[in-house]
DNA sequence: TATGAATATTCCTTTACAGGAATATTCCGT
DNA sequence: ACGGAATATTCCTGTAAAGGAATATTCATA
């Protein structure tokens, strides 16, 4: 996984704005007025989604239109692929852990 | 989603501790180890991922024994589906915007 | 071409956070 | 009870990043 991406993500005004473009595309200026932000840190953190790759514009004249990118999405989702057995299985392999430690412990006075 | 899970997972150290304990649960120091941390960055890395939920203690004599809690994941997942199907519709729903625009446009000077 | 709207950028200040070093704490074995 | 191992905590410092205010840029239109 990458660390931009969940970087990028950390940040709530960032996070909100992701989250209001799974409605649709938006515009800075609406993106800035449904979340209360100033213009120019909605510029700003579109910025960041932006170089994180998750988020792509499309001018139109004045206007610049923000959409979210699929591709971090599906990463996020094929990364999860490998918890998902963690909770999936009931088995969470700390018995067996603690039984190997005990072993290597076992012979440590020799 | 929770930004605090994010941020957790925002610094790479603590990405790659989630990726390591992902395999077996690890002793603090193990973890240290294997990730080239000292031991003090490692303990503070875990603490924040302990409190943000995403990994769990058990007090074994002197050591400590890390491991992921499913909860974390499972809501990620969870979130990650409201975003499913924009990949897996073809459909990004701009052309639906861009009209939509257009009319708000074509009423503005009466 | 001058004007205003929409957006981006810059500069400044403040704050959060990561790493380093040192120290405190807790536990086991002797 | 003492010494050492494993871990947590504290203090300090540097740096990155967020917000505010001002300004630059770009575009459509009169």
């Amino acid at each position: 996984m990458n660390a931009t991406v969940m970087s990028a993500l950390a940040e709530p005004n960032r996070l909100q704005i992701v989250e209001l473009l799974r409605e649709s595309p938006l515009t800075v200026g609406e993106i800035a007025e449904r979340l209360g932000l100033r213009q120019p840190q909605a510029s700003k953190h579109l910025r960041v989604l932006s170089e994180a790759g998750i988020v792509e514009v499309q001018a139109v004249a004045n206007r610049r239109i923000y959409k979210l990118r699929p591709n971090p999405f599906k990463e996020l989702d094929a990364w999860l692929e490998s918890y998902r057995r963690m909770w999936e299985e009931r088995y969470d392999r700390l018995d067996e852990y603690l039984l190997e430690m005990q072993s290597k412990e076992s012979g440590k006075h020799d």
